[in-house]
DNA sequence: ATGTGTGAACGTATTCACAGCC
DNA sequence: GGCTGTGAATACGTTCACACAT
């Protein structure tokens, strides 16, 4: 078991439960620079020294890893390769993943090929179209599986997460599927709202959302006089 | 198009300044679902049919479309033509943006034909790599350049926006050129972070960083005892 | 001396709840 | 009656600042 520490002598066994949300959207942030940390020999790293890498507050820093229970060594810092491995089992990433990838259009393509995901430890394990031209085709070292075999395909491969990357219109119907199916997280590059049951995890990257915004931020920087009027008369 | 508005008679410039970010980031949301209301022939909704349309709150549209200094009717709802133009003034979508690629490898080459950018008025307008092998190659209808003519790239086509898809070693070199280069405005893909000039803004898009937020919650979810002791002594 | 861990202060975002208008 | 617009209440997230450990 864990711990020993508790004040008072209490049971505290690691820490789960309870870690922010905003947290743990950093804590792949923390491990990315912890890695490079690693990498180029370091053995420790303040709390400012992992925020600079990280690009956050060294408060935040501090507050953050304290929600992991971690122990940092005060006046010295982190053990790099403890934290890591710490963050890292927190994440869950101390085994590896098998995602299964919904749609091979281009993105879905790019996706799949990605050498990012793999390194992190998520193996795309099975592909899957609804379009029977694409059905059968290889792509990484896979080949393309009908959308029909869903139910059998999540079976299989054991998988509880997929990367749904369909058009927008076929978004909501494929992921009753994966839920159907027993998926129960979904990382949705659809630009479409995903209902799902409470107890489903979804994330979603929308690209054109992201250009949006910093289109927004473009127009307030140059509007100078280029009157932003709505239209009106 | 829209509105006579204007209560008064006044001039209805975009009640500009003071937009909440997490307003501005829903924004994008909101026109998507108001585009297919549109699309079906609605011509009003009111805060509720958005909020569901969009996945939020009702309280939260609201207060959102407040900030817009928009004008809903009481005991009716939003005109949804007005809302989606008004919006779409806000986010400065009533032009098109010009964008450049930088990097075509797998992930670059799925975002160049990714038909959701031109779709909102994202125009890739270059396309920019270091390696040589790929540079002349034709990618959707523009030839691969060289990232060393990046500041004449950016000056001929006149882009403010960068699309960032290169390895992460690479990344804030690239960007530090995009700077000077006069770009204002990058979506990050690479899975580093960037260092930049406060009058910069720069979004970044993680896609390992976003399986690695699922695999935290599926851990949980399955922990059952699996435990999760780090390693401890 | 240095740098963690954390209560307290602050700031931002979300939700409630209702007055006011159609 | 129905639905907006918004102050007030609440929840959440970040930063400060300092006691405490090494």
């Amino acid at each position: 078991m864990s711990g020993s520490d508790a004040p008072d002598g209490s049971d505290v066994v690691v820490d789960d439960r309870a870690i922010p949300d905003a947290t743990v959207a950093r804590l792949p942030l923390y491990l990315r620079a912890l890695y490079e940390l690693h990498d180029q020999g370091d053995e420790t790293v303040s709390s400012d020294g992992l925020a600079q890498a990280a690009g956050v507050n060294s408060a935040q820093v501090r507050k953050d890893l304290s929600y992991l229970g971690s122990h940092g060594v005060r006046g010295v810092g982190y053990a790099v390769g403890d934290l890591l491995d710490h963050i890292a089992a927190v994440l869950g990433l101390n085994r590896d993943w098998r995602v299964l990838l919904v749609g091979v259009g281009n993105l879905g393509r790019a996706l799949a090929s990605y050498g990012g995901f793999r390194e992190r430890g998520f193996k795309i394990a099975a592909l899957v179209d609804a379009d029977p031209g694409k059905v059968g085709r290889s792509v990484g070292d896979h080949q393309v599986e009908p959308l029909e075999d869903l139910d059998t395909v999540v079976a299989r491969e054991d998988v509880s997460i997929a990367v749904l990357a369909v058009p927008a219109d076929a978004a909501q119907t494929v992921a009753d599927r994966l839920v159907t199916a027993g998926v129960t997280a979904i990382l949705n590059f659809a630009p479409a709202h995903l209902e799902v049951p409470a107890h489903i995890t979804v994330r979603k990257v929308d690209l054109s959302t992201e250009l949006q915004i910093l289109a927004y931020h473009e127009r307030r920087r140059h509007q100078g006089r280029t009157t932003t009027v709505v239209d009106d008369g």
